[in-house]
RNA sequence: UGGGGAAUGGUGCAAUUGGUAGCACGCCUGACUCUGGAUCAGGAAGUUGGGGGUUCGAGUCCUCCUUCCCCAGCCA
């Protein structure tokens, strides 16, 4: 799924995949999985994922499965099933009718794992979790052989099945694959395929009193299943092998081999300013750092959703970042240039102003007011065009004025004309003020000539400022965002926890007034205010507050300038 | 100290599989502009982790070294 004209990509699991199709291998045929445990919600690494495994099934023709790796009750829940179910179809993807259990699998996995017990290669250990853990050896050393490693088949298989049967409390009995307890790799020195665990199962309830470990089930979920190429994370590169020696026993004297599927292992990448562990959302969410996993801080896919990311930017995103088996961290950056990228063409832009500023028409008439044409989208011309109501008072930007303005500043100051976006020219007289010195207001004049926005004398202006008309706009709250950390890397100082890093200011909550053509507008109805940025429309949204979310800024080289001015 | 991976501008990726390093983001100029947006043009930035070797020629092959990541859950 190419979602911006890009070359299709080419890396090195796409050249594997076409180098197999190329050769016959599997009769041509590529079908993926995307496999989530249901233990949390997504996150924007988890895309990375998603779009990889739907991603490269699309371009060559094949199925992506989604299917849920249910494998331990004691974490897993309905509601997470269901939010991966909407966050993967909000990210654009679709798997048919192919939606699958690891769970509507475990009576096949029994019966293979009984036949590894018959075939001597299988074995039930009776030792508790320290014995074994104490026996497995260390990264130099080699483990130690269980006592019950040799006892007989017919007696393991007699134990496991009363395993099944409920017969032993948890944590009492496990079956374990016999390999080799001196193993190099510490995943082949006898690894544990079924522990006891007497909870309740999302889906299965009660009828299981055993559950697969990870290992185990795995690789057999997808062989069942067809997949031809199983892509996942580095980390499962050390486990491969296990994998391939499971499905190798399985069909060990078998007549009819099951399938073996491949599996190949790419990096995950990082993100700056930003952690990418449930376990670390799951903190903030519990502590209170931020109001849930929607918060549109977070990146999580509901909190990405929340501050108005479109789906197709976080997968062009996917496309820019690439995949190879580097430990990457990407520019928070190239995220945000995604995100416009598609933003600048979709939004429809409106005027809202966050600082208001009022302003008074001095030479307009009291009491008139007037519909001027606004162009919905330059970038879209199909967007059409809209009315703007303008009166005689009106609020501008406050940064839009400045009393006794910098060279470079070239927006509304005392006697300068620039131009109202849409409206008039206008001149600022006078800037009136408090007592406290404070200007809380500006007197100005308008050039009824330049209706529209453009001087029959031809005469320019430096500057185009938004605005809203006071007795028109209407009134919001608007969430300005900023980074969720301080740090690029949070946590990366020695002895530094990830909140020693939160941003302080991450969330700056304003009283806007915006043009009354956002009345009404439905929840996560994107759109960009004109020059301040793109913004999204809150769920928290009520019939008597609009709440908006600052997806991003606009680019903003006059803040560049201005930032410049001050470190220099 | 065991095993498995990985090293290319600041960052993320390419390099027709041995032919003389390119793209994107970011950064800096300038042009244009009814968004200081967008767009367009240009620029700075790499001794391809290091040493040795093979070769007419090495980011690609061999070799030694260095650094980083993953693995000792009855988690996935």
């Amino acid at each position: 799924m190419s979602t911006n004209g890009n070359p299709p990509p080419s890396d090195f699991i796409r050249q594997i995949v076409a180098d197999d199709v190329a050769a016959g291998n599997n009769g041509g045929r590529v079908h993926t999985r995307f496999p989530p445990e249901p233990n949390g919600y997504l996150h924007i690494g988890h895309a990375k994922a998603i779009c990889i495994n739907f991603g490269v099934a699309a371009e060559f023709g094949g199925p992506c499965n989604l299917r849920f790796d249910d494998t331990n009750p004691v974490k897993e829940e309905q509601e997470y099933i269901d939010a991966i179910i909407e966050d993967v179809r909000w990210l654009g993807f679709d798997w048919a009718d192919r939606l699958y259990y690891a769970s509507d699998y475990f009576e096949a996995m029994y019966g293979w794992a009984e036949e590894l017990v018959q075939k001597g290669r299988a074995y039930v250990d009776d030792q508790t979790a320290d014995e074994i853990r104490a026996a497995r050896g260390s990264l130099t050393e080699p483990g130690v052989e269980s006592p019950h490693r040799n006892r007989p088949a017919a007696e393991s298989l007699d134990l496991f099945r009363r395993m099944r049967a409920g017969e032993f409390p948890d944590g009492t009995r496990v079956l374990r694959a016999k390999i080799d307890m001196a193993h190099p790799n510490i995943n082949l020195r006898d690894p544990i395929m079924y522990r006891i665990v007497h909870a309740a199962h999302p889906r299965q309830g009660d009828a299981w009193c055993i559950y697969p470990m990870y290992d185990w089930a795995h690789g057999l979920e997808d062989s069942i299943e067809g997949i031809t190429h199983s892509l996942c994370s580095l980390e499962f590169e050390n486990h491969r092998p296990l994998y391939d020696w499971f499905i190798d026993a399985i069909n060990d004297g078998r007549d009819e081999p099951i399938h073996h599927p491949r599996q190949y292992e790419f990096a995950r990448f990082n993100l700056t300013h930003t952690v990418m562990s449930k376990r670390k959302f799951r903190r903030m969410v519990e502590e209170g750092h931020v109001s849930g996993w929607d918060d549109p801080r977070l990146s999580t896919l509901r909190g990405l959703r929340r501050r108005g990311f479109p789906p197709e930017a976080i997968r062009n995103f996917m496309q820019r970042i690439g995949v190879s088996k580097v430990a990457s961290t990407v520019d928070y950056a190239l995220l945000e240039h995604c995100v416009r990228e598609v933003l600048n063409r979709t939004s429809p832009r409106v005027m809202a102003v966050l600082n208001p500023l009022k302003v008074v028409v001095t030479n307009y008439p009291e009491g008139q007011s007037e519909e001027l044409d606004a162009i919905n989208n330059p970038e879209d011309e199909a967007a059409g065009t809209r009315k703007v109501p303008f009166g005689r008072e009106l609020f501008i930007e406050r940064d839009d004025f400045m009393e006794d303005p910098p060279r470079k500043f070239f927006r509304l100051a005392p006697g300068r004309e620039v131009r109202l976006r849409y409206a008039y020219f206008i001149t600022c007289q006078e800037a009136v003020k408090d007592a406290s010195g404070q200007v809380v207001e500006l007197r100005c004049t308008y050039d009824p000539a330049t209706r529209g926005g453009d001087a029959p004398d031809g005469r320019k202006v430096k500057a185009t400022l938004h605005w809203v008309s006071a007795a028109h706009a209407v009134d919001a709250e608007v969430r300005l965002y900023g980074q969720l950390f301080t740090e690029e890397f949070p946590e990366a100082k020695e002895g530094q926890d990830f909140l020693d890093c939160l941003n302080p200011d991450s969330l700056t909550t304003v009283s806007a007034k915006v043009e009354p053509s956002l009345a009404g507008a439905e929840p996560l109805k994107r759109v960009q205010f004109e020059r301040l940025g793109y913004f999204c429309l809150d769920p928290d949204t009520t019939d008597e507050k609009l709440i908006f979310n600052r997806t991003c800024t606009l680019r903003d080289t006059w803040a560049k300038i201005q930032k410049r001015g001050r470190d220099a």
